[in-house]
DNA sequence: CGGCATCCGTGACGATACTG
DNA sequence: CAGTATCGTCACGGATGCCG
């Protein structure tokens, strides 16, 4: 257990740091905003973490209030990990963060690791960027391999003005059902859900399918290019019916 | 010096996390925001951090391109670390944070430091926040100290051309900057300067001053409490002529 | 005196091995 | 599968020293 080192500033981004400015904390937060995740689904998406330290981290995380441990049903009972509230919360850093690390993507070293999901919040941003959109759920298709994103679903989170008591978030046992209550949004109570996005294919059918390759994606990522121009340059292939899909073709 | 720890995967936030992820980084941003400072006032205002430590960073983020080490002309001459364009296009990023992080300042350790200046970016994010309170230079005083705001000085910062915002550094940069004309003048133009907050006074008559204690503007950086709420409310004191300071009063 | 560089003790980190 | 144990290494924090 870490005696928790802190900065001991009264400084709010310095509080933050207390709390997610460890190595490897932001990109565990990435990958739970993706949904429940097993222990060693983390370790294999967080390749060259240790296993020590990612337990490490996520006990931190627990004891913190960012991450909930939880046994999943038979079958397949086993556990994961999952986000909380106040952990979801962490979106606008993380696009802010990934907003600011587009441009390096410009160089892609040998050594990288590469998982289609990690386009995922780049593309969310570029998707919400085209002003309104609207709200669905889109599948993306990668050579890299697939992720979907669910548009919209987070309208809250990005407002800051939401934040409230997180004194008692340390003592609430179910700090997810809290959130849930307040946001009114009340999906499932006492499920942590509303992941931002997930991997592999679509658990239902998507409102729109997105074919691109990974440059398109990346630039998209960097703000070279918006997603309707995109679509026009063909570099987008988008299929579906719904109105979501219609927005997307139309521009 | 370091051999460039990296996290090694396509990701822009691990791209980010790769440059500013180590331990101190953000928050010697937070101080560069304020304009530029000498390795002595760093070492000052970031209590805790050694000396080795910080100067290792300073050297990373030149090296990065975060921030550039500048000679002032004599007298008084001295080195000055400046935060480059992309250095000050972490703004976004310590914004997020600020936010995310601000629930915590409820809680104050006694074992705490406190700089005014660490509640320029929650201050300036809450003014923002109201529509378009307009822009200005505004003068806050708190019970810890004084400083002062660029409010809307950072608009774009690919667009470098804006005379009027350049005209306000000038008069913005502190007694150190003002020999520095003519050395300054090859560098592009909106690289260097154009710091978002400043230490201590207006360097000349701001458009607004406001005097509000300590809860109230961490409530305003909670987001507990609006700009207008807390005029209304009396918890702010806002004081001059300009349109500013009147569209301040009004709410 | 400001601006670091050096040295040193401690703790964090990364890789591997091992266990319920 | 989900971690714990062990260990070598490196980064960090504190102090001190040097040098202009």
């Amino acid at each position: 257990m870490s005696p928790r080192r802190s900065y001991d500033q009264y400084c709010s981004a310095a509080r933050a740091l207390d709390a997610v400015g460890d190595r490897w904390t932001l990109l565990i937060v990435r990958e739970l905003l993706g949904g429940p995740r097993r222990y060693t689904d983390l370790h294999a998406d967080l390749p060259g973490v240790s296993t020590d330290v990612l337990a490490s981290r996520l006990k931190d995380m627990e004891r913190d209030g960012l991450a909930t441990r939880r046994r999943l049903p038979p079958p397949g009972a086993a556990y994961v990990y999952e986000l909380t509230g106040r952990g979801r919360e962490l979106l606008p850093v993380l696009l802010a963060l990934g907003s600011w690390g587009a441009p390096e993507l410009a160089e892609r070293r040998p050594t990288d690791a590469v998982r289609a999901h990690w386009f995922a919040l780049p593309l969310l941003r570029a998707l919400r960027e085209r002003g309104e959109t609207g709200e669905g759920l889109v599948e993306v298709g990668l050579e890299e391999g697939e992720f979907h994103l669910y548009v919209g679903a987070d309208e809250d989170v990005t407002d800051a003005t939401d934040v409230r008591d997180v004194r008692d978030v340390r003592d609430a046992e179910d700090v997810t059902a809290a959130k849930d209550r307040e946001a009114g949004g009340a999906r499932e109570a006492g499920q942590g859900g509303r992941p931002v996005y997930g991997e592999g294919r679509a658990p239902r059918e998507p409102d729109a399918r997105l074919v691109l390759d990974t440059g398109t994606c990346t630039a998209l990522a960097r703000g070279e290019l918006t997603v309707p121009d995109a679509v026009r340059a063909g570099r987008i292939d988008v299929s579906g019916d719904s109105a979501l899909a219609k927005a997307l073709r139309a521009g």
